[in-house]
DNA sequence: CGTCTTATGTGTGCCAGCACACAGACGGGC
DNA sequence: GCCCGTCTGTGTGCTGGCACACATAAGACG
């Protein structure tokens, strides 16, 4: 598999609308475009998989990623997936071993690729970058802790409830959510079939609308009662 | 509930054990113990709960504390028991709310409480700190993500298996754990029955032996194995 | 406007492991 | 030595939701 490179400047608007780097002037950020390690992925590559020992933080420019879990005998969750401007692979900053995880490309992607050297050097020089970084890490956390919580102390209803609001949050509010019934069963460890049932339920309550590939909330409050608060 | 303050300088032996401080030199760490805010918990304290909007971040100097989720119906997960030296209420240092999310004393306790604003001058101001940071919350989601991964991917037997070996290598190689079955249960989302007569079979498999309060390993492969690798 | 792929609807067993309920056992405190 | 609280062993239903198996429909694509 081929990794093309692709030209550092054409991802510096891009990078500007990236959280981490709001708080970077133009010229410091057109330095940092031009020297950063850019890589072209695409659709359905593995960015990288739990053998892998490369030290290295993502930060993904253009496209969408998928971040999972897979088990020996075939089983699988979804952590996240992610959209332009996010980090990923941070526990390179670590040095730790990935158990079980992989990364992704749903589409054709463009990377950066950062070495663990290079973001002590580049982004953690500047206090606000390095709020930044935290607070990225620190919404992964929020995340994984979400999910945990569900799938420890919710039946399939409520989680499934409990994810349409939660991810409809984090797009900001959306409230038209352009996702198939599989993705919310491989967030929630269920089955699209069980997943198809229970949004079917919802929509006769009329919470939501669907539509093949998207799921339109209709009834805030009502989800929340569902999700069980 | 009063919170008693203590003499800081009595702990910069503890500090100085604590993994984030270890490059930073004498007089800076006295300097640090002085004017750092300390408390003193009793037994069973909550340190926060959901409701608690506070932007801090703790460090725990003395004693044990856990961090778990509760649901509406009376549902638990513990997600880690933390030792001296740990840093949690990280969330603190992204003004998010932690839903559900609970951190209590589970012996006396002394815990630093650090504003966000102390948190950012005092340690994000050099990078060996920030390094550290780092892998604090990289450490934290790593165990989220194996937590998540086991109750997913796994049946109660091998999660049992894995959670002993897990929980061994993070008391750097340990063979002899001090842990009640409950405990076991309430950090893989299984009752405390089933998780007796998985252990049980183990100790027939004479792969741990089995005291009142403790657990020791014996049989380190066959336990991976056991885990599903 | 057919054809083909991917998404969605629905039904039938079936079983891991929970809820519940006791009984015995270890150990600490007095 | 005795008492009592906490831990541990074991048994008996029950059931959520998974595994499996099709059937239908909505777009994509030429």
């Amino acid at each position: 598999m081929t990794i093309p490179t692709v030209q550092p400047k054409a991802y510096v608007d891009t990078l500007a609308t990236v959280p981490i780097f709001a708080s970077w002037d133009a010229a410091y950020l057109l330095s940092f475009a031009e020297q950063a390690p850019v890589r072209a992925y695409q659709q359905g590559a593995i960015i990288y998989a739990p053998e892998d020992p490369t030290e290295t933080l993502f930060l993904l420019a253009q496209g969408q990623v998928a971040r999972y879990h897979l088990s020996a005998d075939g089983g699988m969750v979804t952590t996240a997936k992610l959209l332009p401007g996010a980090l990923f692979g941070d526990m390179a900053l670590l040095g730790q071993a990935m158990h079980g995880h992989y990364a992704e490309t749903l589409t054709d992607c463009v990377i950066y690729a950062l070495a663990r050297e290079d973001v002590l050097t580049w982004l953690l020089s500047d206090v606000r970058v390095v709020e930044s970084v935290l607070r990225v890490v620190g919404e992964r956390v929020i995340d994984l802790e979400f999910q945990l919580q569900i799938m420890a102390l919710k039946d399939v209803p409520q989680r499934v409830a409990a994810t349409l609001l939660f991810v409809s949050e984090r797009q900001g509010g959306m409230l038209d959510l352009p996702c198939r019934h599989e993705d919310i069963a491989s967030f929630i460890n269920s089955t699209r079939a069980t997943v198809t049932k229970v949004l079917n339920q919802l929509q006769a309550d009329d919470m939501i609308a669907l539509r093949r590939g998207f799921i339109t909330l209709r009834d805030l409050d009502g989800l929340r009662i569902a999700a069980g608060e």
